[in-house]
This record gives C-alpha cells, sequence and structure tokens, in this order.
DNA sequence: GTCAACATGACAGCATGCTGTCGATGTCGA
DNA sequence: TCGACATCGACAGCATGCTGTCATGTTGAC
C-alpha cells in the first residue's frame, strides 16, 4: 500500500490517510497491551472480560459480539479460565454450550484496567482539541463505509 | 478497547475514534489482499516488491525500510523466491547478506497490483470529499503523534 | 415424532507477526 | 593489526488470528 506513483492527489490523500490507520492502530494496539499488561492481560482479554462483564455469554456469542472467530474466543477464553479470571457455567438453555462467567479475580482484573483506561483517556485527549477529534472521527467513518461498500461489492462479483 | 463507561466526552471520541481505526484498519487490510490476490501476491508482499522496485536490497533493509522484524521479511521472502518472484544476488559489500531482486515475473505481477490499486483508489476518492480527506489525515496524525508521546513516555518509565 | 437445518464446541492445520539466540561477517578505533 | 561492537541471516519457540472439518445439541417444519 505504500507505492503511490501515478495516483491522482485525491488517491494520494486516500493512500496516506490508510498508511497513518496503519500506524495509529498499531499504536493503539500496543497502548492496550500497556494499560492491561498491569492487571496481568491483554487487550484481548480484556475485551473479552469486558463482554461478560454484562452477564454470562458462550464462547460463540462472545465472539460474535467482539468481530472474531468461535476458535480464536475458545484460546482465549481457555488461558482466562486457565489463569482464573473466568469460568464455565452451566447453561440452562444448552448441556454443551458452557456459559463464561467472570470470576471475582476477573472482576476484580477488568476494573483496574477500566480504571488505567479512562485515566489515560483523558490524559491524552487533554492533549487534542475535542472540536477536531470529532471532524475527524467523522471523516474516518465515511471511509469506513466506502471501504464497506467496496468490500461488499467486491465479494459480491466473487 | 470497548467499555466506555466514566469517560469524559473527550475521551469517549477518542475511544470511538479507535474503533473506527480498528475498522478502517481490517478494511483496508482486506482491499489490499483484494487489490493483490490477482496477481498471486499478499498486501504484505506487494509491499516487499514495492520495496526492492526501487533496486536490490538485503532482507534487513528491507524489514526497516517496512517496519518488520528481519525474520517476517525473511520469511516472506523465501515465500516470495519459491513462487519466482524474486531472487537472491549476490551482495559485494556483504558475502553473506544477499541482495533481494525482482525477477521479470515479479516485477510484472508488482505492475499489475500497481495498476489495480491506482485504479481502486481513484475509484474510491471519487466518493469522498478530497477537503474532508485532508482534514481526516490531519486529525489522525495529531492523534498518532499523541499516541506516539504516549508510548515514548512509557516506555522511558519502563 | 421425525428428520433436516442450524448452532456450538473441539480439533487440526495454516498464516503472519513477534522475541531470543547463535554464529558468521563487517567496521572502526586504539 | 587486533579486538570490541554492530549487523546480518538463520533457527527455535511463542502469540494470535484464520479456515475447514467433525460430532454433538437444539430447533423448527412437516
Amino acid at each position: 500500500m505504500l507505492s503511490m506513483s501515478k495516483l491522482t492527489p485525491d488517491a494520494t490523500t486516500l493512500s496516506e490517510l490508510m498508511i497513518e490507520v496503519f500506524r495509529v492502530n498499531g499504536l493503539a494496539l500496543a497502548a492496550g497491551d500497556r494499560l492491561s499488561r498491569p492487571a496481568g492481560l491483554t487487550s484481548s482479554r480484556w475485551q473479552v472480560l469486558g463482554v461478560i462483564d454484562h452477564g454470562p455469554e458462550s464462547v460463540a456469542t462472545v465472539a460474535r459480539t467482539m468481530g472474531l472467530t468461535r476458535q480464536t474466543v475458545r484460546i482465549i477464553a481457555a488461558a482466562l479460565e486457565r489463569e482464573g479470571f473466568v469460568a464455565y457455567e452451566e447453561n440452562p438453555h444448552h448441556r454443551t454450550a458452557k456459559l463464561l462467567v467472570l470470576t471475582e479475580a476477573g472482576r476484580k482484573a477488568l476494573r483496574r484496567v477500566e480504571a488505567r483506561h479512562a485515566g489515560w483517556a483523558k490524559a491524552l485527549a487533554k492533549c487534542l482539541d475535542h472540536e477536531r477529534l470529532r471532524v475527524t472521527l467523522e471523516g474516518l467513518r465515511q471511509v469506513g463505509d466506502a471501504l464497506e461498500r467496496d468490500a461488499s461489492r467486491a465479494s459480491r462479483k466473487a
């Protein structure tokens, strides 16, 4: 995605935007890991805990919520269970599809990460202009929507 | 990165921005794969070819240029060599550090992807307002810079 | 009630990124 | 010239995502 020879100015700006998206994506993932590490978590594990904080859920449901595959969540859940952050609970509606539920340690870790995250986001936002942030978010959403239309068009053709 | 309870409005906007960055990142990667697949490539492989299009380079140099590790590029290069897109060339300045060089097939594949990419970016940019795109890029860069400062601050503390 | 879809969890295998380590090779200063 | 240091390619091992496949469970149409 880097070579930009023979592109129109608009297309060049778009390509530069993509590169910046890649950069911010990497930095944000690193920040998430940094925030969750002190609680013994990673970004993905923190996110799983966040999903089941609202109530016990099956692996498949968590996967759908997070936009990951069942298999991926299954691995994350196994790790979280091994480390005592979640437990498997019998599901009254399904014999084999057990429910993931937060343990006390899991809840405590989640609260800790959430507190760190809140402080971090607040401090970071203070360095940025709120109106500009809003405009950027809006623009990024338009780009995302355009990309999504493009993707669905491509998948229809294939 | 999803739970946003107890966040200030600024911090909430920032978090939503991150989520949108994740989304666009995924969509852009998928688009890159879609563009390069017809030429028998993936995003990473295309990018490696783009780097050595300017001239033969060692694995380590390509890695630095792309922001990946030597090991990762070594694997990609091995695949590209296996499939005939690149070849290893003797390096006059270093006996063991051979240079990656495009083969004719590699150059042809690269040109093909670049053409597809140019058309794709042009069509996509047409659906978007250029000025808005510029503002979004600018805003994203500020966020990226802030994240980078935050990361280097954190690494200094650790 | 039965049988065909569908949902779920588990397993194998793959892709692509990382780190840590090693030995070979280059480079530069004393 | 020689020795410390940096660089390079290679290997092992890990993390985290994916797909494909399978057996089992659940549900709904008939």
